[in-house]
DNA sequence: ATAATTATGGACAATAGTTATCCATAATTG
DNA sequence: CAATTATGGATAACTATTGTCCATAATTAT
């Protein structure tokens, strides 16, 4: 029971993209090197922020990847779900209809109360999720990066971006 | 992302385990023929109950598991954490020190602001699980259980119970 | 047009986690 | 002593996650 690290890598990721001037987007190379993480893998997982249309895409050169919405108007479900799915954590296989003296379906109008327990926690799990957005991750983000590495950081884009770097 | 089928188990086992009268134990055969369950593997979710202390178990004849508490001091966290652990969901690996501008552990007072916020999300999931006890579901089930069933179930028991059966 | 850059999606392999079984052992009851 | 029952270790099958590679399609600049 635990989140892919590929959830970790998608925040991180669109954190960074938020932080983009709005026309401009990211190759996934430089997304990868900046955070040391595989290439390959994290391609697998922007694809799903693409399909969820969280981040939009721009083939060729120049291209790469970019928010699709405003940071305020993505929020940490959003990402979360698109990454791990909307499938429920807790699946019922119908227990109470098993065994010995289980009963046909029609017998159990309701969803059982046990199921009905774990959704009602998983609800405020994601009531949670959904009420944080990508603009509080920034503004969280901002305060707690030492100014040492948004200086280095700021560097490290000037020097590697595809366009300024060679002008 | 989902929770093990095991833990299924183990809170109907529980919720079973509830309805029987206080002296009595059973035995993991009748418990998983009753719920028509591999044995073997339920045996390991109830030895995971039993080490976590929420049911006790007794060797030899007459043997068999019983909860270790009344089911109103029994939360659904515990069994939950009993069987899928009480590690966090979201793990933080600190992405923010890795790539090329991360900076010395020492640079970063806080937990980083993403993993603060997924926490904040379990915290709420974790909230509503411990305020649901095991009474509470098994009030549930009493409610919802067709009478057919309970019917059913009594008479299985009667018929299947090492002692009473041959009494 | 052509060449270079970049994302897409499918196939595939390695690793880890879950599900499942078996058995020798220990404890208890009668 | 014999029967019953849980324990814990070893192991295997299955599934999901993690990670890589490649052919293809799209876009930009020259």
């Amino acid at each position: 029971m635990k989140h892919s690290d590929g959830l970790e890598w998608a925040i991180h990721s669109c954190t960074l993209l938020a932080a983009l001037p709005a026309d401009m987007a990211l190759p996934r190379r430089l997304l990868a090197e900046f955070f040391g993480l595989p290439e390959p893998y994290l391609a697998k997982q922007l694809q799903k922020l693409s399909r969820a249309g969280l981040v939009e895409t721009r083939r060729g050169p120049k291209g790469g990847y970019a928010l699709a919405h405003k940071p305020k108007d993505i929020s940490m479900l959003q990402l979360v779900e698109a990454i791990d799915g909307s499938e429920r954590h807790f699946r019922c296989s119908e227990l109470r209809r098993c065994g010995p003296t289980g009963m046909p379906p029609r017998q159990y109008p309701k969803p059982c109360g046990i199921a009905r327990t774990m959704w009602r926690a998983e609800a405020a799990w994601r009531r949670e999720l959904s009420q944080t957005s990508l603009a509080d991750i920034q503004q969280l983000g901002l305060q707690e990066t030492p100014p040492e590495q948004m200086a280095k950081a700021l560097a490290w884009f000037q020097s590697n971006l595809p366009m300024e770097g060679k002008k």
